[in-house]
RNA sequence: GGCGCGGUACCCAAGUGGUAAGGGAGAGGUCUGCAAAACCUUUAUGCGUCGGUUCGAUUCCGACCCGCGCCUCCA
């Protein structure tokens, strides 16, 4: 079965398909780093890191371009308000935002910046001038003249046709022929950053990065370009606008939105006081692999509730997974099984593909492997998987991770390096008491673990109960866990 | 006002013109020295409201109510 996706330009699920063979060039809009990432921008970037992953899992080779936009009006006030360089600025929130994907487990595109292109934006802008499309203003700013560009308005399905400009004209836009017409080149005011280029002094607009980046990295037409719903307009349009302009070409061919989502079902704002960043929440003591789930578990083109209640849902829906996971990289089974497992893999393996296939259904996918989990256990208990069943159904398992990526219990080092920032950053007050405890005690080794481990056992072989449980409550007291189960003591850090 | 999306059990959330996935939570049970894990049973005659089409609608159509998004740079 083919994938399915929405296509934004056509307002339909449509079968994906590449302009050339097996090759998907994709390019999204990443963050523009004025500073830390909060979580809806991280649902974006979660949707189209599964996407991602989907599409290299189906068997297309990917060119995958990712922007930094590290020029904007908030990056120049920012910086000037905190007296440095616009690159010193955006530098370290860059790094944030790198280090924020890593802990969500989102794979690293090809990364491009504004701020290295900026010559090439200017030749850009001068070919558009050439070619009627855009006119240099008095102050030697430079704008796009919507009217030129009948197409104008067809990904956001807007009307501009018969839009009147009439006398309201925005009074600091006196300069543009039309209210609706977007800058390409904005000149230099005293004190801001700016760029000196073959078209005069200044800095770039917002759009025209993504047109000559993506068409600098992935050609003049290319196969996906995504984002946040918000960019459909303008910011997508006007890129439209820019690129076809200029090459008279289809710019992407699949347009991929994600929704925004709510916090505690309210539209996150900073007065309503549901505002997280990622940073805030890990703070606050929820994993990352249990973020990134929630985040994962409603189909992109759905509204998310995002509330800490769900957190804690999503924090046990990813435990039952790594307990099934484990349980059958430990557990001891026959040489021969009867089959049931390699059957039940095979059939989750196509619920997988055919819910990923439908406009990446995730929630679809997380039911499949969650009735594999509870029909594997049924016949766990009853003795009838063998060997083969166990690899096969854990080979469905990495390809439920490879696009969900929470199965792998890396938590507590993310975690604590984000402990470790909030304490440099001085905002240590905000990490939550149980993380404080958690960080403060000596943690232990793998080797003192697998010690106290044996000392349990040897004394549950004598049935001392008390010594084995006063070791247990040593280990629960710096987080680890012990389980005892048939095949063994087994432990995890909690 | 224009364009668009959604309202499914206590919570999150799929889905279909033919009788409601999955996860969490609750209750009861099995197993266990205990705990954990795991399993079983159980929780929507019902899918915003009211009409209509149909043998049959949660699913299609209409109206209405409610929530949300975009409509000058917020993912």
């Amino acid at each position: 079965m083919p994938l399915r996706l929405y296509n934004t330009m056509s307002g339909k699920v449509e079968e994906f398909q590449t302009i050339a063979d097996n090759e998907v060039r994709m390019y999204a809009c990443g963050p523009t780093v004025y500073d830390y990432g909060h979580i809806g921008n991280f649902r974006t970037f979660v949707a189209v890191d599964i996407l991602q992953r989907y599409l290299r899992q189906s068997g297309f080779r990917l060119r995958y371009v990712m922007n930094i936009t590290d020029v904007d009006d908030k990056i120049i006030r920012n910086s000037a308000s905190a007296g440095v360089s616009v690159k010193q600025y955006t530098v370290k929130f860059e790094k944030a935002f790198l280090e924020d994907s890593a802990t969500l487990n989102i794979e690293q595109p090809i990364l491009v910046r504004a701020t290295e292109h900026i010559e090439e934006m200017a030749q850009f802008i001068a070919k558009l001038e050439k070619a009627g499309y855009a006119y240099r203003a008095e102050d030697g700013s430079y704008y796009f003249r919507i009217a030129k560009f009948p197409g104008y308005g067809k990904l956001s399905k807007k009307d501009f046709a018969g839009m009147e400009d009439g006398a309201r004209v925005d009074v600091d836009e006196y300069e543009k022929d039309s209210a609706r017409d977007f800058a390409l080149w904005k000149a230099p005011k005293p004190g801001e950053a700016s760029w000196d280029t073959s078209i005069g002094p200044g800095r770039p607009g917002w759009h025209i990065e993504c047109s000559v980046m993506s068409m600098a990295e992935l050609g003049e037409s290319f196969d996906l370009h995504a984002g946040g719903e918000d960019l459909i307009f303008p910011h997508h349009e006007n890129e439209i606008a820019q690129s076809e302009s200029l090459t008279g070409k289809p710019f992407a061919h699949f347009w991929f939105h994600s929704r925004f989502l709510l916090v505690e079902g309210e539209k996150m704002s900073k007065s309503l006081g549901n505002f997280f960043t990622l940073r805030d929440l890990v703070l606050k003591g929820h994993k990352p692999s249990s973020i990134r789930f929630l985040l994962a578990s409603v189909p992109y083109r759905h509204q998310l509730n995002f509330t800490v209640d769900g957190l804690k849902q999503a924090a046990v829906s990813v435990e039952r997974l790594r307990n099934f996971q484990q349980r059958l990289l430990n557990g001891q089974f026959p040489a021969d099984g009867s089959q049931a497992g390699i059957d039940l893999a095979q059939e989750t393996s196509q619920r997988l593909r055919a819910g990923m296939d439908d406009d990446l259904n995730t929630a679809q996918a997380q039911a499949a492997i969650f009735d594999m989990v509870r029909k594997a256990n049924v016949a766990i208990d009853a003795g009838q998987l063998g060997k083969n069943d166990a690899t096969a159904l854990l080979a469905v398992l990495d390809q439920f991770d490879s696009l969900f990526a929470v199965l792998k219990d890396d938590d507590a080092p993310k975690i604590k390096c984000i402990v470790e920032w909030a304490q440099a950053e001085g905002r240590a007050g905000e990490i939550s008491k149980e993380l404080l405890e958690a960080f403060s005690s000596q943690p232990a080794s793998d080797g003192d673990i697998q010690e106290k481990i044996a000392a349990i056992e040897a004394a549950r072989r004598g049935r001392d109960f008390k010594t084995s449980d006063a070791i247990r409550a040593e280990l629960a007291a710096v987080g680890i866990a012990v389980e005892i189960t048939k095949d063994g003591v087994r432990w995890k850090r909690k």
